[in-house]
DNA sequence: TTGAGGTTTAGCAAAAAGGCTATATAATGT
DNA sequence: ACATTATATAGCCTTTTTGCTAAACCTCAA
């Protein structure tokens, strides 16, 4: 079920870019920018972190803003949680 | 600091290793037979883990015997909430 | 010291992942 | 329609990962 998120983990750059998100949408460009990489391996990047669920995107007009989808995110950290974790009590 | 957990979790094999070891320490060979992987790859399996810091391991005469390094979760766990975790109010 | 059981290491082949360039697609403005 | 900007896809290459077999390494018992 979260496999997917998993291996996007797994890549210190995937991670980067959900930080980024974290602060706010962006477009694809403008995440391609904070990285050394060129802009089609970003791209390909967005395209595994959207397939596991953690980000989806918005085409608005010739851009495509891409947004964190913290709902996966908390529910993949829960369900984390519930397996490995100790005793958080709630 | 964590990135080693995060490579070592992207595989499922590796990830059942870790359930498995919640139950209690194992040796390699009662490990593997959990598998349908030859004993040498689950080993290798094991090496992984055990350099994220995941599990380490006990030699006890001819047994080698795994155990889960719950501290080492917590941790990352921890880390991975105070960075992606919503409200959790502790 | 030899033998057997348990485990790791070496070395190889196949598959997956990551990066790049070139090209395609989409929307915009002229 | 055409050029321009933004993004995605294709195709290629290199590196990493994974699984296997064979061989080495340890420990125990005789």
């Amino acid at each position: 079920m979260h496999e997917g998120v998993f291996r996007a983990l797994a890549d210190p750059t995937r991670r980067r870019i959900l930080e980024l998100l974290k602060a706010g949408p962006m477009t694809a460009g403008e995440i391609a920018a904070h990285f050394p990489s060129r802009q089609p391996t970003i791209s390909r990047h967005l395209g595994v972190l959207k397939q596991a669920g953690l980000v989806f995107d918005e085409r608005q007009g010739q851009y495509v803003i891409y947004h964190l989808n913290a709902t996966v995110l908390q529910s993949w950290l829960q369900w984390l949680w519930d397996r490995w974790g100790g005793d958080h009590n709630t």
